[in-house]
DNA sequence: CTCCGAGAGTTGGAAATTCAAACCCTCCCC
DNA sequence: GGGGAGGGTTTGAATTTCCAACTCTCGGAG
């Protein structure tokens, strides 16, 4: 998973680097909604046992997940999502609303997520600084290494 | 790519299927950014020729690219995102603000977007009917499908 | 004491993907 | 007629993934 060339440095490259591997991120999925066990995962995501054994591996060193025992004698033990982890959910959230728009009528979505407002959760991209929507038409990309540009929007 | 057992229905998981190959996600990037040719894309992300190739084919059969010909004699071609393109920057920003917190020191990010307010964009995720920040606490999960539950978050 | 099952992985080998480099084809230009 | 540029495809070798079976530790039932 090391890049290959010398591509574009970029921080969604990198957090890919970090989760981007198959099932990585529904990992994420299944301990945000708080199962975590192997067994669990195993079943819940439908991966290779080894391949999930893998993932968590990684995501343990990458500071996403904790590993603690639940029980000692017999030794289990369960995953848990750090801060860092915690912090990917938005993501996730932003790839379900994707999902539900453009892969599923609205009538037959596979999961809703209740807010706590008390409405269905609509995630929703802001700007931090005016509140505003995010969209493509208002943002301009500054990339701070030499050498790498980019080619204007010029619209889509 | 196709789900192996009988994992959870789940929109992350049927957006991944889409976008969560490998270089998917790196190629949306160029095109928003406005690097449309082949070539570009190559250099910029870091893929092997043969499998960004495989990656363009399926973007466009899933309707988040479109392929045009920008000349005929000698045949030369372009990739743009379609709406639906477009509406998965926000999953792009969200990664790409994650990857700057937790994966950069905040005076080396390697990329950073302007917003049309005049600020630095910050996207935060937010529900849409009472704009609040989306965090994880004020998050309740209902699967559709019978069978499927979720443990209940009993904290992080 | 023995057998059974749960939980959490590990192992081995076959199948599928990725990678890198080389190659191909169509033009344009000198 | 030789050299790019642009946009791929081909070819093996190197990695990964997948699947099933296996391991190991206990706790409990009979």
């Amino acid at each position: 998973m090391a890049a290959t060339k010398d591509p574009r440095p970029c921080s969604i490259a990198d957090t890919l680097a970090v989760v981007g591997e198959k099932y990585s991120l529904l990992v994420l999925r299944e301990v945000c909604l708080g199962n975590r066990r192997f067994d669990q995962l195993v079943r819940n995501i439908g991966a290779p046992r080894d391949i999930l054994a893998t993932r968590l591996r990684r995501l343990v060193d990458a500071g996403i997940l904790t590993k603690r025992a639940y029980s000692e004698r017999p030794q289990r033990f369960e995953y848990r999502p750090t801060q860092a982890g915690l912090e990917l959910e938005p993501v996730l959230m932003t790839l379900m609303a994707w999902g539900d728009r453009h892969l599923h009528r609205h009538d037959d979505r596979p999961m809703v997520v209740e807010h706590s407002c008390g409405h269905e959760l609509a995630p929703v991209v802001t700007c931090r600084a005016c509140g505003d929507t995010v969209r493509h038409e208002d943002l301009t990309a500054r990339p701070q290494a030499e050498g790498w540009t980019v080619a204007g929007p010029t619209a889509a």
